[in-house]
DNA sequence: GTGACTTTTTTCAAGATATAGACTATGTAT
DNA sequence: ATACATAGTCTATATCTTGAAAAAAGTCAC
């Protein structure tokens, strides 16, 4: 069936993978230290770290004291290997960031769409402009970026076309990852911006810990992060996660997808500003939407009330331990009101999995779009570093 | 992170398994079939086919002339290596089966449950007696007895308890694992019902080839399996799944578990003949519900608009590539209204995953949830088979 | 029948791996 | 200085998978 290890050079590179994830999440460690979080022997821990600390991935990160007994070499990713490129394509933006290995953000580049306008050719432009701005500004040399990451709205297909559909973004068809890899040399990775935000949230954010989480982002739309067992659940053509047009009221509203009923019609803070007949643009729309739930308006106790029962439906589907409450409206209605959601949620769910589920705010703002993108370069690069040269083989998606 | 493969002998093991299971789903099949199958080589092949030999855990099973050339020989899981038990709970029955590892049923044993009355000790009796009843009747020495797998309602907790959590069955924190093992050797293996009976359809019912599933389970009640990447979704506890009382309609309809707006309030059979206002009991409830469908009414036009709504929702949450419509109830009314229900279910829908989601009813029948469980027991017969005795370490949960 | 040919399966030597346990390195304590 | 403690490395060993060669078990033409 699924192929997993044959030979026993699969077994080295596996359990090189296994070891470097762990260095990386785990921080400066000892080989000593290692040999617990890995499960490995001594021996191959030794062994594992030689060749890596030989191919320069990790480095040698200092001493540790011990009392009476030879100090621990503390070991860690050498964060200077190589370089992950972010992208954010926003409803109002196209950012490019340009991260390393620690994520720190070395460069930045931003272009802003006009708000409903997201042609094609410009967005691809915007994204390939930025990449040599960063690439230019941070310094870095081209041979070191291990790859770029791209976060889009809508559905995202795997696979090298990386096709996208995204109806509300003006978007049908269209083969991004064939556009942009036409215009860079750098392996490409293309997903949905709420998964990159969410796998953000998980490594470095609210989710840290969980292996069963849901990130809910809440903006302007809605949309969900699942993650199973660590994660990103993509289901079988990489649209799970839909959560913004789940139905929550049969015949009820009217969405902008052109469905009625539709969660996000409820809790998407555009349909909650129509809903309380304020007149807002793009530009004024968080600010607004600020003002609507610091007043206690009525309509913020429904949208409430809604979101409660969202949140309690992904519960009784997922059987998450975690739910992280994201986005930019998330974020405020979750500030001012997250006793309250917790209530609704208790109230619409199944005592059992909600009493195993804490519900929080995410912790990394909403702009980790970017962030988010270039942890799926990074991810490849854990999962499989040869020791040969740095981009060895066409990455898919 | 995870253990997975670490040393060269759990690579042996893990081939073991690739192989097993290639040729139990497979059927007889030659060796060198399977070189293509595991992506082994011949070599291995050989040597791996050699020790399950060896073992008796597989067996020849004639030849395949060929037109010049060595005629293959055909291998296949010794069907009677071992066999498995399978029990179902349900609301008016204790039922358990013996199976040999064709899944042919050997033996069976059945006891009626007083409706609304299933006091602990009383279902545990009949486990317990239902057991060794099939023991007895098939003649399968206890030793070939790989495990039994017991399917149940409710919230099944993951560990060697199997503790219980069945509202609406009144079950609350029930030990059931520890009660059993009490009274048997076999390993045992407890989950809930709907998840058993959606890995029976994703073996040897409507799921089959499909990595990504959903089984719809539609009876009195209403739950869900999810199958992802091929395997049954728990989430962090075990409960994942819960559809029938993830929320449809805000403030809706009350629910027998306490709620209002669930899904089951809509679709469970019980919850529409109580809104067809029609008198029945539990002996009569699914020829009543057979009429209800049969006549037309409203109410059931209604219950169709529910169900493509919450299949709908699955879709988008999930995107599955195939949804499974089973249970008693889902099977009556999708053999009378399949086309109705997936056009509801398109209309509430994203059209992206639901395109690429094909939505059938189930093969096997209401009550193949026995057979599931005791597909458990294989599953775990199939993963990890040392050449040793039989039953070797005590199974969990 | 017999030799040539084909296809499947097994055998064998080679290369690679993880591990246990012996051993070395590098401290502190007295 | 010496004893002790802890971290890290080295070595011998038992496995493993694999490619290539060899063997096995047929068919086919004559």
């Amino acid at each position: 069936m699924r192929p997993e290890r044959r030979t026993v050079r699969d077994l080295r590179r596996g359990n090189r993978a296994v070891l470097l994830r762990a260095l990386y999440f785990a921080g400066p460690t000892s080989r000593h230290e290692l040999t617990a979080l890995t499960g490995l022997s001594a021996a191959t821990v030794s062994n594992v770290t030689g060749d890596l600390l030989a191919d320069d991935i990790i480095v040698e990160a200092g001493l540790v004291d011990s009392d009476g007994g030879r100090p621990r070499v503390l070991l860690r990713v050498n964060p200077t290997y190589g370089f992950a490129i972010g992208v954010d394509v926003g409803e109002t933006h196209v950012r490019v960031e340009l991260f390393d290995l620690d994520m720190n953000e070395l460069a930045k580049s931003e272009f802003a769409l006009r708000p409903g306008a997201h042609e094609v050719d410009v967005v691809v432009r915007h994204i390939l402009t930025g990449i040599e701005a960063v690439v230019a500004d941070s310094g870095v040399p081209p041979s070191k970026v291990l790859g770029i990451g791209v976060g889009v709205p809508g559905i995202v297909e795997r696979g090298p076309e990386a096709m996208i559909h995204a109806q509300t973004f003006g978007w049908d068809s269209v083969p991004l990852g064939t556009l942009l890899r036409a215009g860079t040399p750098f392996p490409l990775h293309v997903d949905n911006g709420a998964k990159t935000m969410g796998q953000a949230e998980m490594w470095f954010g609210a989710g840290r810990g969980s292996r069963h989480a849901v990130i809910a982002l809440i903006g302007s739309g809605v949309g969900a992060s699942i993650i199973a067992d660590g994660t990103t659940y993509r289901g079988a053509n990489s649209s799970a996660g839909e959560w913004g047009h789940t139905k929550i009221a049969i015949g009820g509203r009217g969405c902008r997808c052109g469905g009625r009923g539709c969660l996000e019609a409820y809790i998407g803070a555009e349909a909650v500003l129509e809903r309380a007949g304020i007149d807002f643009n793009t530009s004024t729309e968080q600010a607004a939407f600020a003002d609507l739930v610091a007043s206690g308006s009525p309509v913020i106790d429904e949208t409430v009330e809604y979101l409660g029962a969202g949140l309690a439906n992904l519960i009784n589907l997922f059987n998450p331990e975690r739910i992280v409450v994201g986005g930019w409206a998330g974020l405020l209605l979750g500030q001012h009101l997250l006793t309250t959601i917790k209530q609704k949620a208790a109230e619409n769910c199944l005592t059992q999995p909600f009493s195993t589920a804490s519900i929080v705010l995410g912790r990394l703002g909403p702009d980790a779009v970017a962030l988010g993108a270039a942890t799926l370069v990074v991810d490849e690069f854990l999962l499989s570093t040869t020791s040969a040269s740095v981009s060895r083989e066409p990455a898919v998606s």
